[in-house]
DNA sequence: CCGACTACCTGCCCGC
DNA sequence: TGCGGGCAGGTAGTCG
């Protein structure tokens, strides 16, 4: 499910409770998930004081006071979630403990002390676990393998059509591949870059380069591309996240973006766009589900 | 170097 | 009702 809009939802979910919180213990409930947890990970977390949580592409960030950070990659069905919030007397979060609330795809336990003086755990689960849990020195971060690479981020000023332009040039490469590239844009996954192209009325076979002009300026079509993708980003997190089926917010509450699709997972449904009469196919490419009105995008 | 493909893992939904 | 097949938000590794 996420892509950058829930993993930002995410990170504003816990930001109450977890910045300024002191970590009093890590529960590592099995011993990896995509990957092994580096070894002393829950050890090197405990007694730290977590100073801010960020986000990188769809990486969480949570910065601690000992000048490390744990990184939470959700993969495809990865979420965090908070227990116990309101323990005014003190005593609930023991409660939670004895009664074992955990489930089986609960696989990593955070135990707070929150800047309000009570006692939070914040959980997270991950049924088929794609996601990744690992730390680092934070002025190292940027150059790891998982971060180095990244492209920009959707939601800033570095995201421009010239850049886009820059990097499509010389790209025969399908325009969907090349957004879901996260050396390009980082942040984007299924939903977006379908939503994006649909919005744009852009086929996503066409080849990427076919929208930067012989000069290397962007077209006017790779312009509106880029407001497209920012728009669609924007709106997404505004609206909590998307979250396909089961996805909610750390407060337990659904993102309700999915109610918003265009193309996503609309498939033999009419097209939406009030000038077209076409319909929402489904095709694979690069082996995954791409959703698109042949029609009205080309 | 790049792009295409596969593997990783569980759960759900559909058709038989 | 049970079972098999296909599909799901992502990314790292491999291969050509």
């Amino acid at each position: 499910m996420p892509e950058l809009p829930e993993v930002e939802t995410v990170k504003r979910g816990l930001q109450p409770v977890m910045e300024g919180a002191v970590i009093d213990c890590v529960n590592l409930r099995r011993p990896d998930l995509r990957f092994p947890f580096p070894s002393g990970l829950g050890e090197r977390m405990a007694g730290e004081t977590i100073t801010a949580l960020g986000r990188r592409a769809k990486y969480l960030l949570i910065s601690l006071s000992n000048g490390r950070v744990a990184v939470s990659h959700l993969g495809m069905s990865g979420s965090w979630r908070i227990e116990n919030v309101k323990d005014e007397a003190g005593t609930l979060a023991k409660l939670y403990h004895e009664r074992a609330i955990l489930t089986v795809h609960d696989h990593i336990v955070i135990d707070l002390t929150g800047r309000d003086g009570q006692s939070y755990r914040v959980i997270y689960n991950d049924p088929r676990r794609f996601g990744f849990f690992f730390d680092e020195a934070s002025n190292e971060l940027p150059f790891t393998k998982h971060f180095a690479g990244l492209g920009v981020e959707p939601t800033g000023n570095a995201l421009t059509a010239d850049y886009l332009a820059g990097a499509f040039a010389d790209k025969s490469t399908s325009l969907k591949a090349a957004l879901l590239d996260q050396r390009i844009i980082a942040g984007l996954g299924n939903i977006y870059v379908c939503e994006a192209l649909w919005r744009s009325g852009l086929s996503p076979r066409r080849a990427a380069s076919t929208l930067v002009k012989k000069n290397g300026k962007a077209t006017a079509r790779l312009q509106a591309l880029t407001g497209h993708i920012r728009d669609v980003i924007a709106e997404a997190i505004e609206a909590g996240g998307s979250s396909l089926r089961d996805h909610r917010q750390a407060d337990g509450s659904l993102g309700y973006f999915q109610h918003n699709f265009s193309a996503y997972d609309q498939a033999d449904e009419p097209c939406k766009r009030e000038t077209c009469d076409g319909t929402i196919k489904r095709i694979v490419q690069n082996g995954r589900s791409t959703f698109y009105c042949s029609t009205c995008q080309r």
